[in-house]
DNA sequence: AATCCGTCTATTTTT
DNA sequence: TAGACGGATT
């Protein structure tokens, strides 16, 4: 019909123009996948199949929610505005928002980030006098956001053992607590909205009638609970239109669950499967790689990624004996791409666990060559902008002891431990907040709490009809948080930080005027809770990519370095003991793969330091996986660490091994056969001569002590 | 109230 | 190895 369907390949014409019925379309890396979301959410309003208020799709980050929209205002001149599309936690925030009363919440109720969870779970345990060895906080935490995800109150928990039984107590003293306060956490944002609407028979029955049409993406990394919360939207005359990828699982750690998308297909009796296998991304070789590598999975819904571009390239193997080598290699390897006119910015480094970037991070810096290392702290994470957004809290919720508790004494106003305990006992005894408690403490404590409050008070009536910057300009000034870091040694960037928070409100009520909202302070304290802020500046540089390769989904790159490949970090040690954990590696590292385009190097190091300690690795299962004809080794296939060191010397980073011979032929760190237990590592000995016994790690066989007199041991 | 010191821990992370 | 945290000290 028009140009927006211009330029599909049949599978996504397909998807995008499926009829009025629920689908499931398994899309593959790089398969355009945003591409046929977004064109169908046009074409739907285009064709009159739905009005840009009767949909709803769902993303899980705030960024691809922004692409989304993005995307959707160039193709289609409409007011995007209003329309119910975002993550899930900022759609619940929105429902809850609009019937706050059938919610049972305050109109103004805050939301508890992570940190904000953890603090509060930290109060009840202590009013409860909780064993902190036993029942440490984080662990309760994580319990009882675990339980929400999985759609269960304190009364719908098992309990199988203390913990459990302990657990269920603590989640229902935490829940009164964040009740009696007025604040919610993320996953009660789902749990709380999920039970509105399968409470509430009319209200449920109104948004089914309103969402003709029912969009999620990376529906792969939905939890029990999303899932759950997407069917009570989905009911019977509307359709529910899935985008994800079952391959690129990688989330189960968090909640996520993939036998979502098979419960789908049989809840809803989804008729509608389209694959998207052809890939716009990568060249034929590397794509072939991925194909291999997820082959040796089981439990896949299938899938085969093609592209109509060439091989290109082999897959460029490397070898290091160390992960110093490993690092100055990846360097130099760098270095000329860019000598070939490669822009650093198309070049990421990937990795399975952060603690490898420091040796990578340490080698480029020392070459001069621009890094941005993806991840990290987040603006509204950073504890002078906590500090400050609690005060606002309190303008906004008195009754927001949390955020009360963290900002009476800071800056420090000679309110002591002593004072607060004084003051919580109040609050307990007149079953009030904290706040509502202050004028009940009598003495110095008290007068110095109510020099606290009136701080509070004449900040609230003077900024009563002031605009959002200036209320933020006003508490700087009033708390004395900005005088408090200016007298502090390193509280330069924290005092630029504050003074970007009022440029933060400033460019939000900016926004929200724009549409048409108010962009008062309880819906900036939203925003702030559930988008923490870009991650970092650097965007524009031309800097080298690092990251982990879970930040990596999403994106890609002319050239990848996938670093670690090795038995115990890629696949994690952790994870081998998993149920479906190795898969998920595997899954993992065709994550990894399938982000670069024309050329990737794998590479692996023989000796690593982690955790202050040597380690020895054999090279991962993954690259058994991978055919051989696609691979270049830039090293000797089976080399010898010696023979390695000599093969290729590194400008810096000099090695760390320095061994004494103890008379028989092996080396700590050297690569050896076994007849039963095959490749291992020499990890490292004991004894002399035909006396010695040597540890090996065999990696996937485990760790062996073996007496050389009668282990038949092979040099490789 | 700030600083020091010992202890612990160390996959992956968004909202 | 290094960083974070909590308790004790000054």
């Amino acid at each position: 019909m028009s140009s927006l369907l211009d330029n599909l390949n049949p599978e996504q014409l397909a998807a995008v123009t499926l009829p009025n019925q629920h689908a499931l379309i398994l899309a593959g890396a790089g398969s355009g996948k945003t591409r046929v979301l977004t064109t169908r959410i046009a074409w739907l309003i285009q064709t009159g199949n739905a009005s840009p208020n009767g949909l709803l799709a769902v993303t899980f980050t705030n960024k691809a929610a922004k692409e989304m929209l993005t995307r959707i205002a160039a193709m289609l001149p409409i007011n995007i505005r209003g329309m119910w599309v975002g993550t899930f936690h900022g759609l619940c925030n929105r429902l809850l928002r609009a019937h706050h009363r059938d919610a049972n919440l305050p109109q103004l109720f805050q939301i508890l980030d992570s940190q904000d969870q953890l603090a509060a779970v930290k109060r009840v345990l202590k009013a409860m006098r909780a064993d902190e060895e036993r029942f440490p906080p984080r662990q309760v935490a994580y319990f009882i956001s675990a339980a929400k995800d999985e759609g269960k109150r304190p009364r719908d928990i098992e309990a199988i053992d203390e913990f459990t039984r302990r657990g269920a107590d603590f989640y229902a003293a935490y829940d009164e607590q964040c009740q009696k306060e007025g604040v919610v956490d993320f996953a009660e944002l789902l749990l709380r909205s999920y039970e509105l609407l399968a409470r509430n028979e009319p209200l449920r029955e109104h948004y089914q009638a309103r969402f003709k049409h029912i969009l999620v993406d990376e529906f792969q990394d939905t939890n029990r609970l999303q899932y759950r919360w997407l069917r009570q939207l989905a009911g019977r005359d509307n359709t529910l239109f899935a985008v994800g990828d079952d391959d690129q699982s990688i989330y189960r750690f968090r909640g996520a669950n993939v036998g979502n998308m098979a419960d789908f297909e049989r809840d809803y009796r989804v008729q509608n499967i389209i694959r998207l296998e052809q890939n716009y991304r990568s060249q034929g070789n590397i794509l072939a790689a991925a194909n291999a590598l997820i082959a040796h999975n089981s439990r896949r819904l299938g899938k085969n990624l093609w592209t109509a571009e060439g091989e290109g390239e082999p897959i460029r193997i490397f070898q290091a004996a160390s992960d110093g080598y490993e690092a100055a290699w990846l360097v130099e390897e760098a270095q000329s791409l860019a000598r070939e006119g490669m822009a650093y910015r198309d070049m990421a480094i990937l990795y399975r666990s952060n603690a490898q970037s420091r040796v990578l991070e340490h080698a480029l810096f020392s070459n001069g060559i621009a890094y941005r290392v993806y991840g990290g702290q987040r603006f509204f994470d950073r504890v002078e902008i906590k500090h400050a957004l609690a005060y606002l809290r309190l303008l906004a919720n008195p009754e927001d002891d949390g955020a009360f508790l963290r900002i009476v004494n800071f800056p420090t106003r000679g309110i002591g431990a002593r004072s607060v305990e004084q003051l919580q006992d109040a609050a307990l005894a007149g079953s009030c907040s904290l706040y509502q408690a202050v004028p009940s403490v009598p003495g110095k404590a008290g007068a110095s709490l109510a020099a606290f409050v009136r701080i509070i008070e004449s900040l609230r009536e003077e900024t009563n009809s002031l605009p959002l910057p200036e209320v933020v300009g006003a508490l700087l000034e009033k708390s004395a948080l900005v005088a408090h870091y200016q007298s502090e040694r390193d509280g330069a960037d924290r005092v630029e930080n504050l003074g970007e928070l009022v440029n933060a409100a400033a460019a939000f009520v900016q926004e929200e005027a724009a549409g048409g909202n108010g962009g008062d302070l309880a819906t900036f304290l939203a925003h702030a809770a559930l988008e923490s802020g870009e991650n970092q500046a650097g965007e524009g540089m031309d800097a080298l990519q690092m990251m982990t390769v879970h930040s990596a989904k999403g994106l890609e790159f002319h050239a990848v370095f996938i670093t670690g490949l090795e038995e115990g970090l890629f696949p994690h040690e952790q994870s081998v003991m998993e149920d479906d954990g190795l898969e998920e590696e595997r899954r993992l590292a065709y994550v990894a793969i399938t982000r670069a385009r024309t050329r990737l190097y794998l590479s692996f190091a023989q000796t690593r330091l982690l955790h202050g300690q040597t380690r020895y690795n054999i090279p991962s299962r993954f690259l058994d996986e991978i055919p051989d004809g696609l691979m270049k080794w830039l090293t000797p296939r089976l080399g010898s660490s010696l023979s390695q060191e000599t093969a290729w010397q590194a400008p810096v980073a000099a090695p760390r091994v320095s061994q004494k011979d103890p008379g028989h032929g092996f080396r700590i760190g050297q690569n050896v056969v076994h007849a039963k237990f095959g490749q291992g590592v020499i990890v490292s000995a004991e004894g002399f001569g035909s006396e010695a016994r040597l540890q090996i790690n065999f990696g996937r066989q485990g760790m062996k002590w073996l007496a050389l007199a009668y282990a038949k041991l092979e040099p490789l």
